[in-house]
RNA sequence: GCUGCUGUAGCUCAGUGGUAGAGCGCGUCAUUGGUAAUGACGAGGCCGAGAGUUCAAUUCUCUCCAGCAGCACCA
């Protein structure tokens, strides 16, 4: 007689199972309704497929549509193989390499046959009606273990270059697993999976669009088709998502950008900002909040050359890592008697600074300082330009020209944990105001680096240290670690916001960096008389103004609030008779020192209505006879459906507090 | 930088081997109105740049440039 197996249930619960039995087995032991609504099983913590037998006691939680983060991980998986086993069916040829689930669904990376070009956007119909079918046949997916050498040979047998390369690469001494999707198609996979691909709602996935990716992520390797689908559990779920999917599209920054003339973009300056008056005026805005922080936080504020010589570069160690990525001047007067500018190719080389930190050195060396003199925190709204490679351009996200909130902080080893401390507090006070919530992650040493372990393991130390007398280091902030994700000098602590709909955007740093002062023979004289390295702290809070505009025009749908409005209020008249009464109120808006714009023209209300709202302009003050007469004004708030009538006194009053910053604001906090 | 797609009026986009069209916007005129589009008329284009095929190229082919979606990169 063979020992039962007690598998242990989340209600405390324990059921006895003869040997080889499943979690499945378990499931319909429980009830006909679990067994039918069961995707897949946690066994002592890993989740494995129904029909793979306990080996031995265990505790087992079952995963249902329930379960919505586990349930969707194996759905989108399975849709990437019924993907894969898609493009084999209708592409014989095809070699099949790798497919993982995504955030919002799944992908497989395929190589067409020879015999036809790449697949594009046209195949993804064909392919989509496919793997609909193969849903529909509702066809087993059954785990075998095979060994590497039979997975090798079954590769190559079938050409499938990419996937035998890859099982080579494979322990030999591991279970290595094989789905079979119903008993003529099979791919290598860890798992787990759903029972059969009839548990795959076949109005859940759309295909969404083909790009290239390169094998194994090497742009040396050669170049795949990714083919890129969306999946869910349900269609409401996919049609969520779609929907979503649209309203990030509305509130893309190029589109309204360009509605809200806040700037261009053009061939002949491409990755770099025109900014027109209005964007201008929400940079400003953002300029004097920064400089008031800035100041309130003891950084003084610098502005040091735009272009400096290559030697500068090479002995700070940007030169050799990222020369490829700078825009490089020659210091000669070009011959322009000829029909085009001569450059003789004999002369130094300058470049356009990447990058503010080593003529923060400069400044930092100029005199002798002193211990006393610590922390130096010197800031600069730092223009900098990058040769970006053109695909990474993207509108204001990602380009050539940019300006840094950068400062640095040199201090003594004692002061570093201190100082960053301070920073925390600061950039929380700052990602507050706008409603950003935000994560922190500590990025280490990454294998490409200069200086010593010993430097490195104490500048981490000191991050995270802290990060946790900032009272930060917990979940309730994101905190987590990741490993390798360093500058090449300094580990880095990063800022991740999250948006208004959900996207994050990394954004703030700190750095604790023991090698540039070591490279450019940064000193201070302590206390003992004798000369000693400062430790600089790079940081910045928006990152760069292009990029983080970008990031509050989505954040907000364009949207801003009051202070940072371009254009506050508009004074729209109904009938011209009231345009006199209209200009005075305008003038006392703006002797009040709200941006204020009039629309005396020859339209109806709602026409002007309509036009400021798509604007975004957030207060609308309507003048007609009546409030010409009363000394009123007719005030309708953006998002708000009713107006209030109000006298121009209280309107002025309510249209000061809605644009007060909210670092001066009284009730902001 | 790599792969794919795209480039026509200020914007969004139709269209064609015989050098162009819509809607919105813009201008003029009429209309003076009460909270998301008043009407009529009008102006506006080297069809991304260069080369090739052709009697003829915005249209077909090639090269380049830029944009878009990914990938790679991001001090």
């Amino acid at each position: 007689m063979t020992e039962l197996l007690k598998i242990s249930l989340p209600d405390g619960s324990v059921r006895e199972m003869p040997p080889g039995s499943t979690p499945g087995d378990v499931a319909a032991a429980i009830g006909p309704g679990l067994a039918k609504a069961a995707l897949a099983a946690r066994v002592d913590g890993e989740v494995r497929d129904l029909d793979r037998p306990f080996e031995c006691d265990s505790e087992l939680a079952l995963i249902t549509a329930k379960d919505e983060d586990e349930a969707l991980e194996l759905a989108r998986h399975d849709f990437a193989h019924v993907l894969a086993e898609a493009v084999q069916a209708l592409y014989p040829g095809t070699q099949i390499t790798f497919g993982p689930a995504t955030d919002d669904g799944f992908y497989y990376d395929v190589m067409a046959p020879p015999s036809r070009e790449p697949f594009g956007m046209d195949d993804l119909p064909a392919i989509e009606e496919k793997m609909r079918e193969i849903i529909k046949a509702d066809k087993l997916l059954k785990r075998e273990v095979w060994t590497r050498q039979q997975l090798i040979e079954k590769w190559e047998s079938e050409g499938e270059s990419f996937k035998a390369e890859w099982a080579k690469e494979l322990p030999e001494d591991e279970e290595l697993t094989v789905y079979w999707s119903g008993d003529d198609w099979l791919d290598m996979c860890r798992g787990p999976h759903l029972p059969s691909t009839g548990r795959l709602d076949p109005q859940a996935f759309k295909l969404m669009r083909v790009a290239g990716a390169y094998w194994r992520g090497d742009q040396k390797n050669a170049q795949l088709t990714r083919i890129y689908g969306t999946g869910w559990l349900n269609k409401k779920q996919l049609n969520a998502h779609l929907h979503r999917l649209g309203e990030a599209a509305k509130r893309d920054h190029r589109k309204l950008g360009r509605e809200m003339d806040l700037f261009h973009l053009q061939e002949e300056a491409h990755g770099s900002v025109f900014w027109h008056p209005k964007g201008y005026r929400i940079w400003r805005e953002l300029e004097a909040y920064m400089r008031r922080r800035m100041d309130g936080g003891g950084y003084r504020e610098i502005k040091t050359p735009q272009v400096m010589d290559a030697r500068q570069w090479e002995q700070s160690g940007h030169w050799g890592k990222y020369r490829e990525n700078m825009f490089v001047i020659p210091d000669e007067v070009p011959n322009t008697e000829d029909e085009g500018p001569v450059i003789s190719g004999e002369a130094d080389w300058m470049a356009l600074k990447p990058m503010n930190c080593p003529a923060h050195v400069l400044v930092f060396k100029q005199g002798i300082t002193s211990y006393r003199d610590l922390p130096i925190r010197l800031g600069e709204m730092g223009c900098c330009h990058r040769n970006e490679p053109h695909g990474a351009l993207h509108g204001l996200m990602r380009v050539r020209q940019f300006t840094q909130d950068d400062a640095h902080i040199f201090c003594t080893e004692e002061q570093v944990v201190e100082e960053v401390e301070k920073f925390c507090e600061l950039a929380d006070s700052v990602y507050k105001h706008f409603g950003f919530t935000y994560e922190i992650k500590l990025a280490t040493r990454p294998e490409q680096r200069f200086g010593s372990d010993a430097d490195w393991d104490k500048a981490e130390q000191e991050l995270r240290d802290a990060v946790a007398a900032a009272g930060m280091a917990n979940d309730e902030y994101g905190w987590e670690e990741l490993p390798g994700e360093g500058a090449f000098y300094a580990p880095k602590l990063e800022w991740h916001l999250t948006d208004a709909i959900g996207r994050t955007w990394q954004v703030g740093t700190i750095q604790s960096d023991r090698v540039l002062p070591e490279r450019l023979d940064a000193t201070y004289v302590g206390e003992d008389g004798g000369r000693h390295r400062p430790v600089m702290l790079h940081r910045a809070i928006f990152g760069s103004y292009e990029r983080f505009i970008g990031i509050l025009i989505e954040h907000f749908a364009g949207r801003l609030p009051v202070w940072l409005a371009p254009v506050q209020a508009v004074v729209a008249t109904i009938v011209s008779d009231a345009d006199v009464y209209a200009k005075d109120v305008a003038r006392r808006l703006k002797t009040a020192g709200i941006r204020v714009e009039s629309d005396l023209r020859n339209e109806k209300i709602n026409y002007k209505v309509r036009e400021h709202s798509l604007a975004k302009v957030p207060h609308l003050l309507v003048v007609g006879k009546r409030e010409a007469e009363e000394g009123t004004v007719a005030m309708r708030t953006l998002g708000e459906k009713e107006q209030r009538v109000l006298p121009l006194d209280e309107a002025i009053a309510v249209l000061t507090e809605a644009g007060t910053p909210p670092d001066i604001s009284t009730d902001a906090g």
